[in-house]
Parts: C-alpha cells; sequence; structure tokens
RNA sequence: GCAGGGAUAGCUCAGUGGUAGAGCGGCUGUCUUACACACAGUUGGUCGGGGGUUCAAAUCCCUCUCCCUGUACCA
C-alpha cells in the first residue's frame, strides 16, 4: 500500500531540514528571553580549513548539547565563526604568489597591496567550513558568525592589547626566541615541537693560545663556531680549573676567546667543556649575558651564514655549512671524532623546519590572572572532562614563560602602537618601551590610529593569532548576549590546544569578562587512522567528511562517529563504524515505514494492553533515563550505544516482531489499537530522544509519522523533550513489573525455542509445533506469540504431556518445552552431536563440582552466588539425563 | 627524565570482584509482506607477560614488556 522508497535518501531530506529550520530562525538565540541560558562559542576553526574528522566530531558533539539543551527549555547560543589563522592564510595566498610567471613574493607585492589580496581571497575561498559545518546540520546561530578580523572582532583585540600595554604586562625587548628561518617571524614556545633526531655529535680541538694544549669541545652545531666568544668548563672540574682565564684559540674565523667557568656546564657529559655561543642557543645567551659575553651572530634571518671572516662559509645554507665546517676542521687537524647522536631538535610546527634561537627584537605578554586561572581549574569552578587534563593544565602554568605575542607576519592584528616619525628609528631600536615613553609623547598606543597619522609610524608586526583567539568567549558576544549567555556553559575542543587557546582564555576571561569563560571543557579525543596515526593531508589518511556525507548522510556520519568515540582515549576511525550508523538510519527509517503502513490508530474499540505493549514503554522509560545520565556524564558513546541496542534490539527485534500478528486484517482490533498506539508512543518519544544525534532524518519521521501535524505543525527541534513519566502514566507498578517479567519469559522461551529449531536443523521449517508444561501463566495471546516469534505452526500448553522418549527440550521460564520430532532426524549426526555436548557438559558439571566442594566458596561467598551456583550445577545435570536419555532413545 | 593514557574475539570497542560481551568480519541458511543497509543460526578469546591479595581477579596491588600522548631537557 505505500509509496515509500525501501532505502532511506538521505541527502535531500538533510538538505530540505537545513534549510527549512534556518528559514523559521530554530537556531536563533534570544538574549531577552525568559528561558535559562545555554551557551558554546565555537572553536573557530580556519577561515583558510576544510572540514575534517576533528571537525566533525568535534561540532557534532557541541550540537548534540545544544540541541539537547533546547528540548530542556533552555535558551540556547551556539556562536559561530572562523579565525584569520595568520600564518596558514598569509601561506595561502603567498604559495599562489609563487605559482604565477614570473613567481612574487609578498615583497614583491607590498604590505598594502598584499594584505587586500589576502582579504579577497579570504572573501572569495574562506569560509567553505562553515558551509561544512551547515551540512553537517550544525544548530548554530550563524547570524551571529564573526570572524578574529572582522570591523567587530578586531577593535577589541586592539582595546585588550592597549589596556594590558598600560598595565605593563605588554613589553618590548631583544630576547631570544624561536626563531622560524622560512617563515621569516619569531614563534612561540608552544609552536616549536621538540622532535627526536638522529644527529652527528663532533668533538673538536681548541688549542691554548699559548700553545701548551687543547681542550676538546663536542658540539652539534659546529657552523656557529664562528659565533664562538668563549668555552666554559665547571668551576668544580678538578681536569680543568687551572684553564679558567687562558685563551683558547677558535678554530674557524680563527681568534682568541677566553676559558670561563660557569655552572651551567656539566661534568659528566662529553669532554665536560662547552663552547659558548650567546647568538645562537637560549642558554648560551644565558652564560653569555651572566659573565659579560659578546654577541656574535652569524646567520642571516633565513638560516644562511653571514660571516665574511670566513669566506669559505659566508652565504651557505645553515645545514650546508654544517658539513662544510666541518671539512676545514678536519682539514686543519682539528676534528677529534664523529659520533652518532641522538637529540631533540625543535621544529617549527607550521613550517615543518629547525628553528633557529635568534636575538630579536618582539613583543612580550606577562601573562594576567595565572592565579586564578589555577584556582578556577584546581578548585572545580571549571570542569575539565576527563579530569587528568587539568594535571596537565595546571603543569603548565606553573612553569609558564612570558607569551612571545609579534609576528613578522602581514595577514593579521597589527600591533596598536605608532611611533613618532622623527624618533621612530631611535623607538624602534629601544630594547624596552614603557607607558613612560607613551607619556612623553613619543609612542601612542590605541584601538584607533593618532588624530595626526602623518606624524607617525606605526609598528611593523602583526600579533600572533591566538593573541585574537583568546578573547573568543565574550569578544565575540555584543552587551546584551554577555548579560545573558556569559559565562558560556560548555567548551568543547581537543586537549591538543589546551595551551594555546584553553588555558589563555580562561586568563582573558578573569582579565577582561570578570570571571570565567565557560564552566565546562569537554576534550574529545583524537581521531586516527586504524594504524593508530593521527590523521594529515601528507599521510592522505584523512578520509573527506563531505564525501562521507554524500554516501552515508550526515546522520549517519554523526552517529557511526559518535556511537565509537568514546571519553578517555583516541578514536581509531574506521569507515565501517560510518556505514553502520547509515545502516542505522535505514532501519529508523524502515519501522516508521512500517507504522505508516498500518494507518490511523482507532479509539474504538478501546486498546488491550498485552505485557509486551506495557514492556517496550517501560524499556523507554529507562531509556529516557540512562540517556539523561549519559549525556549529564558527557558520555556520548553511551548515549548512543544506548539507542541503538533500544531500537534496533528491544523495539525492532523484539517488540515488532512479537505484535505483527495483531496488526493482521481480521485480528482482534483492540488489540490492534493497543499495537499502534503503543507504536506511535515510542516512535514519538524515541524521536525526540535520538534527534540531536541524527536530528535531520528524527524531523522528516516527526513530520511524516504526523506527529508534527497533531503538535500545531512544530518541528521537533521546537518540541519540548516529553517526560519520561508520561510514557505509562496511570498504569499499576506492579502491571508493570508483571509485564517485564511476563516478556522477558516470553523473549526467552522464544530464543530457546528458535535454539531448539536450529539444533535439529529445522530453523527455517515453519511446520514445527512446540508443547509447553507451562509453570508461568500461559494464555493463547502468550502463546500465539510465541509461536510467532519461534516461527512456528503453534505452541501450546498441556501440563500433562508425555514426551516420547528422546523429544527435544529445554527449560525455559515459563517451563519445559518440548519439540516433537516425529521421527525426522539423521540418527547418525544426531548421537555424535550429542556425544560432543555431553563432553561439554561434563567439563561444566566438574568445574561447578570443584567450587560446590570448596568449603571456603560455600562459607566465604555470599549466599545468592553459592545458590547461583548450585541452580547452574542442577540445571547440567538435568541437561545431562536428558540427552543421555535422547542418546538411548536413538538407537 | 618526568607525567598521563592504553594493551580484551580477525577488526573497532564495551565490560571496576561472582558463569568473558556488542557491532562488524568469517561461515550456514533465508528475497519469512518494514528493512538483503535485512532476518535466523554459527564460528572466534590462557582478557600483553610474570608475581601477589582473595573462597573467587579482565577487574584490586606489585613488576616487566610493548604502543600512544604530553612535557622537560646537556653541548
Amino acid at each position: 500500500m505505500t509509496e515509500l522508497p525501501k532505502a532511506y535518501e538521505p541527502t535531500v531530506v538533510e538538505e530540505k531540514w537545513q534549510e527549512r529550520w534556518l528559514r523559521e530562525g530554530c537556531f536563533h538565540a534570544d538574549p531577552h528571553s525568559a528561558k535559562p541560558a545555554y551557551s558554546i562559542v565555537i572553536p573557530p576553526p580556519n577561515v583558510t580549513g576544510v572540514l575534517h574528522m576533528g571537525h566533525v566530531l568535534n561540532n557534532t558533539i557541541q550540537d548534540i548539547l545544544a540541541r539537547r539543551a533546547r528540548q530542556e527549555g533552555k535558551e540556547v547560543l551556539w556562536l559561530p565563526g572562523t579565525d584569520h589563522a595568520g600564518i596558514a592564510t598569509q601561506a595561502r595566498v603567498e604559495k599562489e604568489l609563487a605559482k604565477e610567471n614570473p613567481p612574487r613574493t609578498r615583497f614583491d607585492v607590498g604590505r598594502e597591496a598584499f594584505v587586500d589580496m589576502v582579504w579577497q581571497w579570504k572573501n572569495k575561498h574562506g569560509g567553505i567550513i562553515i558551509k561544512q559545518l551547515k551540512k553537517l546540520g550544525c544548530s548554530c546561530d550563524w547570524e551571529r558568525e564573526r570572524f578574529t578580523m572582522d570591523e567587530v572582532y578586531a577593535p577589541e583585540v586592539a582595546r585588550v592589547f592597549t589596556e594590558l600595554f598600560k598595565e605593563g604586562l605588554i613589553y618590548r625587548g631583544r630576547r631570544m626566541v624561536n626563531w622560524d628561518p622560512v617563515l621569516l617571524t619569531a614563534l612561540s614556545d608552544e609552536e616549536v615541537i621538540m622532535t627526536p633526531t638522529h644527529s652527528k655529535l663532533y668533538t673538536i680541538r681548541y688549542k691554548l693560545a699559548d700553545g701548551s694544549g687543547q681542550l676538546l669541545v663536542s658540539t652539534t652545531r659546529p657552523e656557529t663556531i664562528m659565533a664562538d666568544v668563549a668555552v666554559a668548563v665547571n668551576p668544580k672540574d678538578p681536569r680543568y680549573g687551572h684553564l679558567v682565564g687562558k685563551k683558547v684559540l677558535r678554530p674557524l674565523c680563527t681568534a682568541e676567546i677566553p676559558v670561563i667557568a660557569d655552572e651551567h656546564v656539566e661534568i659528566g657529559f662529553g669532554t665536560g667543556a662547552l663552547k659558548i655561543t650567546p647568538a645562537h642557543d637560549r642558554t648560551d645567551f644565558e652564560v653569555g649575558m651572566k659573565n659579560g659575553l659578546e654577541i656574535i651572530d652569524i646567520l642571516t634571518p633565513d638560516g644562511h651564514i653571514n660571516c665574511p671572516g670566513c669566506p669559505e662559509l659566508h652565504g651557505l645554507d645553515r645545514f650546508v655549512a654544517r658539513d662544510k665546517s666541518i671539512e676545514l676542521i678536519e682539514a686543519a687537524g682539528l676534528l677529534e671524532k664523529v659520533e652518532d647522536y641522538d637529540n631533540n631538535v625543535g621544529i617549527s610546527q607550521r613550517s615543518d623546519v629547525p628553528i633557529e634561537p635568534r636575538l630579536s627584537m618582539q613583543w612580550f605578554l606577562k601573562y594576567p590572572c595565572v592565579q586564578e586561572a589555577a584556582e578556577a581549574v584546581a578548585k572545580g569552578d571549571i570542569v575539565f572532562r576527563p579530569a587528568r587534563w587539568a594535571k596537565t593544565y595546571a603543569h603548565w602554568l606553573e612553569g609558564i614563560q612570558d607569551w612571545c605575542i609579534s609576528r613578522q607576519l602581514w595577514w593579521g592584528h597589527r600591533i596598536p602602537v605608532w611611533y613618532r616619525k622623527e624618533k621612530a628609528e631611535a623607538l624602534q631600536a629601544a630594547t624596552t618601551l614603557t607607558e613612560a615613553d607613551e607619556l612623553a609623547g613619543d609612542i601612542y598606543v590605541g584601538v584607533t590610529p593618532p588624530a595626526d597619522p602623518e606624524n607617525w609610524v606605526q609598528d611593523e608586526d602583526a600579533l600572533d593569532t591566538w593573541f585574537s583567539s583568546w578573547i573568543w568567549p565574550f569578544s565575540t558576544m555584543d552587551a546584551e548576549c554577555l548579560a545573558k549567555f556569559y559565562p558560556t556553559s560548555d567548551l568543547v575542543t581537543g586537549p591538543d590546544i589546551i595551551f594555546f587557546w584553553v588555558a589563555r582564555m580562561i586568563m582573558a576571561g578573569y582579565r577582561f569578562a570578570g570571571g570565567k569563560p565557560f564552566s565546562n571543557v569537554f576534550f574529545t579525543s583524537i581521531v586516527r587512522d586504524l594504524k593508530g596515526r593521527k590523521m594529515s593531508k601528507s599521510l592522505g589518511n584523512s578520509p573527506d567528511p563531505l564525501d562521507l556525507i554524500a554516501r552515508y548522510g550526515a546522520d549517519g556520519l554523526r552517529f557511526g562517529l559518535m556511537r565509537i568515540a568514546p571519553t578517555g582515549t583516541d578514536v581509531k576511525f574506521d569507515e565501517k563504524q560510518i556505514e553502520e550508523g547509515k545502516n542505522f538510519a535505514n532501519k529508523l527509517y524502515n519501522a516508521a515505514r512500517f507504522r505508516m503502513m498500518q494507518g490511523e490508530a482507532g479509539s474504538d474499540p478501546a486498546p488491550r494492553f498485552a505485557p509486551v505493549h506495557l514492556d517496550i514503554l517501560d524499556k523507554l522509560r529507562q531509556l529516557h533515563d540512562s540517556v539523561t545520565e549519559a549525556l549529564g556524564k558527557y558520555e556520548f558513546n553511551t548515549y548512543t550505544q544506548a539507542l541503538y541496542s533500544f531500537f534496533w534490539n528491544e523495539y525492532c527485534s523484539l517488540f515488532l516482531e512479537a505484535v505483527k500478528n495483531d496488526l493482521r486484517e481480521g485480528g482482534d482490533p483492540a488489540l490492534r489499537n493497543a499495537t499502534l498506539l503503543t507504536m506511535d508512543t515510542v516512535l514519538r518519544h524515541y524521536l525526540a530522544l535520538l534527534a540531536p544525534i541524527m536530528p535531520h532524518i528524527c524531523e522528516e519521521l516527526w513530520q511524516s509519522l504526523g506527529f508534527a501535524a497533531r503538535n500545531g505543525g512544530q518541528p521537533l527541534m521546537s518540541t519540548p523533550l516529553p517526560a519520561a513519566d508520561t510514557l505509562l502514566g496511570g498504569v499499576d507498578e506492579t502491571r508493570i513489573s508483571q509485564a517485564r517479567v511476563l516478556s522477558a519469559a516470553l523473549y526467552e522461551t522464544a530464543n530457546r525455542a528458535r535454539n531448539l529449531k536450529a539444533e535439529y536443523n529445522l530453523s527455517t521449517n515453519k511446520n514445527v509445533r512446540f508443547v509447553l508444561k507451562p509453570a508461568l501463566p500461559f494464555d493463547a495471546d502468550t502463546a500465539a506469540r510465541l509461536a510467532l516469534l519461534a516461527g512456528a505452526k503453534e505452541a501450546v500448553a498441556e501440563a500433562d504431556y508425555q514426551a516420547p522418549k528422546g523429544t527435544p527440550t529445554a527449560l525455559t521460564p515459563f517451563g519445559e518445552l518440548f519439540l516433537p520430532l516425529e521421527g525426522l532426524v539423521d540418527v547418525e549426526a544426531e548421537r555424535n552431536r550429542i556425544g560432543k555436548q555431553l563432553e561439554k557438559i561434563d567439563k561444566e558439571i566438574a568445574k561447578s563440582q570443584a567450587k560446590l566442594g570448596n568449603a571456603k566458596f560455600v562459607d566465604h561467598a555470599p549466599a545468592a552466588v553459592v545458590e547461583q551456583e548450585r541452580a547452574r550445577l542442577a540445571d547440567w545435570q538435568s541437561k545431562k539425563t536428558q540427552l543421555e536419555s535422547m542418546l538411548a532413545a536413538l538407537v
């Protein structure tokens, strides 16, 4: 009777609902609402980004939380946006320039024109990811979309900078920073990845200037020898004490340099003598400062040697120069030995090349509100899930270093500092700048440019992207929104940005927004491939979520992923799981289709409910509670699994199969009504529970099943979640628990019956009949259901049934169940089968007897456990007797 | 080095003291009137190794091995 297709086709349905939700403003947050607030700010993806599996996981979770909160009657703000991603975006446009003929660099284009180009690129290609998030079904308030460089947000970044500068927390100084020789910018410590590397350790002879001997010095970086200004030994080292104060000859760009004593040198390491190169090593820089040593910089910003005093190396790339310098040293007879050596090298997260410690003028931030930020998490004001991340967070805060916030980039927030033109050069070279300079009228720091811009020169640098995103939770909101929605409720993000972003947002929240930015932080797992590797473009192991959506539907993708996303550990992505999500959507669709094929439920005659009806409603009630509990604990996989197993196993496999006969033509109309009403109740309630994770199909079925029409045409998404106790309202609890027992007995008996059939290769035979010696009330209705479930012609109760010898039997909750064979069994096969079973049973009996023969077990274990064991033994023994008699009957 | 996480069926994972589970895969059947994206049945495990506590351990304790993730580094 139905014209509905047999298989669910998600694509059209999903697009339809996404449009409709938007059109009806379902995602819009009203700051004037009287409802309690629930809010999330999205971790803004890079504007250059495309959706990857991490985003899918992350945003599905946020969407579940947001949709569920709406169902619970909250006013929900899920605030979306994108991040300008300084380096990534700039690099993207530079790449385009490099492809031109002839290739160009940003310097060829010039700053202003280049920034224009990036904006154009952003307007044209940026924000693809926003469209993709919409395809995933994300219920963000898209009218409030922000961009970290838009006209509302950018001034906030400058304001924050200005305030911190005036407070003295932002300062400028000449410091050792992590320098990226490819991108030509400073990086923060967090952007440097310490990577285990196979290197060489070179031991080199530094001759004493007076010719009285030599000092052996080990280094991994011989190309920096020209910048050596001393050799240091530990003052307590008995081998070298007499050398301190003498001079040695620097082996390259030869010069006399002093031997100094410094605690920093470890006596046991290498030769115990350390070359000091303050310009190219962090700790050497400190040693140099302490000892008042000169700083000789022999590297260009792009990592080439700059040392005219050593013409053989001058101009070479740093790694070429490394080999060449060793050749020179060996030729001079100064190379003692070369060993393999494993050490950690700092690699730029962005350009993937070794960074250089480099002395340069940069802006730094002394973090504000560190104490408050640490306490907020320690005291549980902000709750981290899983909790163990709190430790990582605390550890980072303890050893926190000032943040290098300036970047030598053009794309980003330009540092809002201007220098008075005539003094600009001197000021830009000055090692420190403070508010005093501002008061003196030499510099200007502010959100808007100075009133007389022609007299000023703006600082060239831009701010680290994270310096704009750390104020995301509040700078994205206007005053009304802040009043209603700040602090936000949940933050959902990956643990990989706990320092970059989460920690900094907490500090910013306390400093600028008067309190914590969020109450809960849920750290998602990291999505890996089946080999456990991180998904990355270069490995090509990252599936394209849009392709997955096209093949499995957004709902299928969401469901499949959430079902395998554990709460504590990483998730290994397996496309099979997504396929299951799709299969589940199809199952749901077909169950609804089945209902639609039955027509309306009537009220006449009054429905007659059987135990199975009450039972499924009771199970749904339990599902409601466990779903609520799981979501309360942010256990999304438990939530998903509970929904899956209820629907597939309890509703479809058991309940629907048990009631199919109620729906047939000519059946009892009172039973038919009961069944239709129950199906409606289950579907209506279940769709509401499932909607947060599979919103599209639920909405579609909600409508096609007619639930929307009965609800004033309201979409499911703006319908409050019904209470669990509406499901069985008014039904006596004793009757329910009775129904529970009887239904469990029915399903269990059906299962035993099917197993009996299978044992005798009668699985597909529908003509078998079962005879039951009932131990529980076994009415005709139950008998009919049992026959239906077991695929039998009939199931009859006979209290004094005399089974022919050898009739297969099983003990069921309803009593002893027989499968009369009518002599259609292969004797030889039967004998073998029974023989094997007896072997197994004997083992079990022996095991059980041993346990019960153990006095300690009987004395110490709880009575129930012992009782259980006795029953088990009795079961096995009776089974054994049966089999033996069957064996005898075969002969 | 330090810190954290993990090791359970061929695969992905549940399972915090009381007969080892699910889904997928494999194998057998079945187009049984919602669903072959399905149904029925079935096959898979010394729960990483060793030791301990206990009547009883995948589960608690100790130890070892291997993987992962942070983090700190000495040339």
